[in-house]
DNA sequence: TTCAGCGCGTAGACACTGTCTACTCAATCC
DNA sequence: GGATTGAGTAGACAGTGTCTACGCGCTGAA
């Protein structure tokens, strides 16, 4: 479908996606996206009130992608550790070949403003995390919880590898190390 | 000493840090500061040559502060366990009570425009985190990597608790039962 | 003592941003 | 067939960061 067969509305997030993942977050302008896509800078308002909402339905964009990924690379495989390592690997991979869109996923302003509904977007792909940690560590504590220092801990390597900052810090040029060790960490160590 | 006693590069700084720590990252633009600080808006331009300049000044000053507090919160103490937990508790309160400054600290383009110098800011505290590492695991692989891993599992609770995605997440209104499973996963569990 | 040079702050312009308002204009409906 | 409405246009407005011309007071050398 091209672009100029969809409604404005849907035409302009495409824009931002397309834009954002070009050219990073830098140039995501409600004004640029508007020149993009063809329309006066004033058209946006008619379908997102501001520039935070078209910006919230680019990100939401983000997330369903990331879902999207995530269950291709899970799917066929039943091992929980396995389904659990291929999920680590997509954030990361995310995060790593999507930076613009990763960031602005995760934007404060959008985050705080409510408009992204974390419900929706990250919610589900938690849950089957959760699930799986459950799997691998039945007998533990509350499993959202351990679930939530994984997450969090995959989530810090994303960021701060992105920044260079542990790339610096560990003198490593590969993420894997890291990957494995917070897998390893949360999980147990892998089963040779 | 008052705001006004300082030369004008000091103040500017000054009165960012203030600014970002009361009202968040939000009002920190160049324009205000400088009204802030009493001065026209293109005076900050003689000690800043741009605003990404004298931002980065800010958030210097804020890893200054945060590892100043790490030094306060582990002097005394000799267990390296009760070490890195304090270590760890000062980063989850500077990120929840100096939410606008954590912010502005890791803020993508100040970061990647490599005006911070990481060398100087994190590595330092990096560098006392992969000791008390290594002091716990001493024969176990590369303590770069594992206190790699551990700094970005405390940095993705401090994130993803302060956008409240963990709180959703798992239910609960304490960071407590993230740090300690965080800590848990790298360090083994506490000691009783 | 005078005067050139300079450091440092001022004032205004410029291009850009997001928002708001008045307007056009074609499609729709009674 | 004329009124209404939805959707895009065009321009204004206040705000931003940057750049340039200007001024003013201090310093140091003749």
């Amino acid at each position: 479908m091209n672009d100029q067969d969809m409604d404005l509305k849907a035409r302009l997030v495409q824009v931002g996606v397309d834009l954002v993942t070009e050219e990073g977050t830098q140039p995501l302008t409600l004004r640029e996206i508007a020149r993009r896509a063809g329309v006066s800078h004033g058209a946006p308002r008619r379908h997102f009130p501001t520039h935070l909402d078209l910006l919230s339905a680019i990100a939401r964009r983000g997330f369903e992608d990331l879902a999207a990924r995530a269950a291709e690379a899970t799917e066929g495989r039943t091992d929980p550790r396995e389904r659990l390592t291929a999920l680590a690997r997509v954030y990361l991979d995310f995060a790593r070949t999507r930076r613009g869109m990763f960031e602005l996923m995760f934007r404060h302003d959008l985050l705080e403003s409510g408009r992204l509904g974390l419900r929706d977007t990250s919610l589900p792909l938690f849950a089957t995390l959760t699930e799986l940690v459950a799997a691998l560590r039945p007998d533990d504590q509350d499993p959202r919880i351990l679930a939530g220092a994984l997450w969090a801990g995959l989530h810090g390597v994303a960021q701060l590898w992105g920044w260079g900052s542990l790339r610096l810090a560990t003198g490593t040029d590969d993420v894997e190390p890291l990957l494995r060790a917070t897998l390893d960490a949360h999980l147990g160590p892998a089963a040779r």
